[in-house]
DNA sequence: GGGTTGACTTGAACGTGTTCAAAACTTTGT
DNA sequence: ACAAAGTTTTGAACACGTTCAAGTCAACCC
């Protein structure tokens, strides 16, 4: 491997290193994932093919680097946008499109990243170990908007509710990318529908008729974190730990139980 | 191209057609499908790499077939297992879970679908035009369920009810995609409380104090399916059509709006 | 039968991602 | 200054998906 053991008085692995990248997003950008060769960024970056795959395992790999640069970009955005003393709302809105607008440039190129992070085999994958570090502090963004926002939330949904913020993210992303329209202004539609929504849902959720309801949705979503979480070590699971409570509740109108 | 312009008295092409993708499909199952290359299928049924080719335009296109097949298995193995006068509940229980049975044998193979099914351009992508036809069948299959089960449900939640069953069940088999658990007793488990869940929610919005919040997540939804839906085309989108009424409801209780 | 048409089949060749043994260079210890 | 140990760099080679010009074969027409 590079950069270990010696002393790197010029960092000279490190700049090869970067300038393949740089090349490479470029190129990305520009001619899109597939049609760029990896002769063409080594070429690009005036170094070899096999210097390349050096520091480049994959060109999937080149991807987890565009993954990580990006994160740190709306990161940084995030916490220089971020104002004192307003409601999960607004927060949330302004992550979710400083968000897009981070992601811009790359929009045509942004469809391989959802490509290969479906694959449960990819190192992308949301849920794979790889990403994790990037994940978790994706959705330490999302606990600080919900701990430093004003507004009632009950502790237990306050547990979950980054985690679901973080998923409900991904999904935007998502249309975002299959969004063609000009300025991709339906994609901001939705955001500003779908925020608001999401705030109703939490105020809803957060009402104490909906308590019952609420507990059995947040002991599922919590299980199923799990279960991705968990996915490749050999578990027993058995299936105490969920037991069917008695959690109906009476609408007030006499309808039928929830 | 095959079977077009003459009589086909023996039916040769289609017969080749066949064997290939049946030995695809073995393969698959078997070795996985990175592992199996273009050649060893085309050894395995006999034919050359070429030949081959003349009948699946490339890899992907064998997924697709597969897609097809698997499809048409669940729909039959739904048709005679629904049971009548059952609620909405039980068929969806039913439904899913034979779902999951159908795919069963290419659990590991299954990955790549949604690998090639997350790329907006691939035509595996569900809300492309060449898998259109599928997908309506498969939506189709939640309408019935919809329809023919006992129990009220709102006209509107009506309509949207079969794509929102559907989205629900392609998120099932994305977790089972995942589940690595023995039996993927873990997917079951799944099942079994998503159902509950998401049957508690229909009723719960059905109730009319839901009214308002329910009209403004179906006409979001609506708008979500149409967008996906245009997707290439040229669309002018203005932002009539999705007034911010007021929508919010009071709470029995004082708690903050919805 | 002889010829024409078009479906079917072939295998060589191309471009691409990836691997690897060996060369070239840099740092460190003496 | 020299050697040893580490690192970076190279280009040839490989396997695979895909393409294509050319060949074979069966059905049809006269």
């Amino acid at each position: 491997m590079h950069r270990v053991g010696r002393k790197a008085a010029t960092d000279k692995g490190g700049q090869t290193k970067t300038r393949i990248l740089e090349t490479a997003l470029e190129m990305f950008q520009q001619r899109g994932y597939e049609q760029t060769t990896m002769r063409a960024i080594a070429e690009g970056a005036g170094v070899s093919l096999g210097n390349a795959y050096y520091y480049f395992h994959s060109k999937e790999q080149l991807i987890q680097a565009f993954y990580h640069r990006t994160h740190e970009e709306h990161t940084a955005a995030t916490h220089s946008a971020m104002e004192a003393n307003s409601d999960l709302k607004a927060r949330l809105l302004e992550v979710i499109r400083l968000k897009i607008s981070t992601l811009e440039p790359y929009h045509q190129f942004a469809g391989v990243l959802f490509k290969t992070a479906a694959d449960p085999h990819s190192p992308l994958n949301p849920f794979s170990e790889e990403s994790d570090a990037v994940r978790q502090e994706s959705i330490q963004l999302f606990r600080q908007i919900v701990e430093e926002s004003t507004g009632r939330i009950p502790s237990d949904l306050k547990t979950e509710l980054p985690y679901l913020l973080w998923v409900y993210h991904m999904g935007i992303v998502l249309f975002w990318i299959h969004d063609s329209s000009p300025k991709h202004k339906r994609t901001y539609r939705l955001i500003d529908h779908t925020v608001d929504l999401v705030a109703r849902l939490v105020s809803l959720a957060s009402n104490p008729l909906m308590s019952p309801l609420r507990k059995r949705a947040l002991r599922l979503v919590a299980d199923v974190r799990d279960a991705a979480a968990e996915d490749l070590n050999e578990n027993e699971l058995d299936d105490e730990g969920f037991d069917d409570d008695k959690l109906d509740i009476e609408a007030p109108n006499g309808q039928p139980t929830v």
